[in-house]
DNA sequence: TCATTTTTACGAAAGTCTTCGTAGAAAGGT
DNA sequence: ACCTTTCTACGAAGACTTTCGTAAAAATGA
């Protein structure tokens, strides 16, 4: 079980477009983020090379440009935020949560029976 | 569509009390987190002063001891802490989020019958 | 009555997060 | 060669959060 450090928001921002693109650079990452919103290209690489330092990042500084390549996998940040918001709103309960965002969400039938499928195969797999 | 300002972790703990045992003391919410960690009581009063400026919390001053109580409803809370993960994280997708923790937690038949249940209902209720 | 305890109010320190300015090195263009 | 652009490094300001010390008022009780 490893124990991932937990990204703040401006750096899952960050871990998303890297995510999404794979290694880049903090030119590439600083305008993608710009298409949301103003950001300096000093701030995106003050972020980067604090995320470094934290081990969220990785980098090759062969170049002068160094290049940036996500250390954690996606599913596992996701994992440890769920189960923070668990723990802390849903009285550590996942199914609390589940029936919250089921309940809340307007799910399509397509999505609807993704899950329904994913519940047989737990029951399945349990027996 | 109400806006409810977002607690923070340390108002969160506050709110679980409030939830749990309705309108309290400052005195008795802060032994209750003292049941977790140390808590002074003035960082608990402070907490408590705060809320109430951001209304999280009301409170009754015509006592010398002001009795505070939540403002904010659990699932209008849980909702919006839910709301920012999926959008931060689950890329807006609720199902996104339910799969992860379905996969994730390990749950009892008897958790994946309600599960099943509310997808039954919410099926019926769209058609 | 007078010391002790309980309570609120307030300010500020310490920590974290986000932001950016400035400096200096490296690269590129003319 | 030299001016401009691009890049990294660094420090620090500003915002927010959490923590608590101190002061003053109110209640308690001996």
């Amino acid at each position: 079980m490893k124990k991932i450090q937990k990204p703040t928001d401006a750096e899952l921002e960050i871990l998303q477009i890297l995510w999404r693109d794979g290694p880049s650079t903090v030119r590439s990452v600083n305008e993608f983020l710009n298409e949301k919103r103003e950001v300096g290209y000093t701030t995106t690489l003050k972020l980067m090379q604090i995320m470094t330092e934290k081990s969220l990042v990785d980098r090759d500084t062969s170049a002068r440009t160094h290049v940036y390549r996500a250390l954690v996998e996606e599913g596992d940040v996701q994992k440890g935020l769920l189960k923070k918001v668990i723990n802390t709103a849903f009285h550590g309960s996942a199914s609390n949560l589940i029936m919250q965002a089921l309940g809340d969400h307007r799910a399509s039938a397509e999505e609807l029976r993704a899950i329904k499928d994913l519940i047989r195969e737990i029951e399945t797999k349990s027996k």
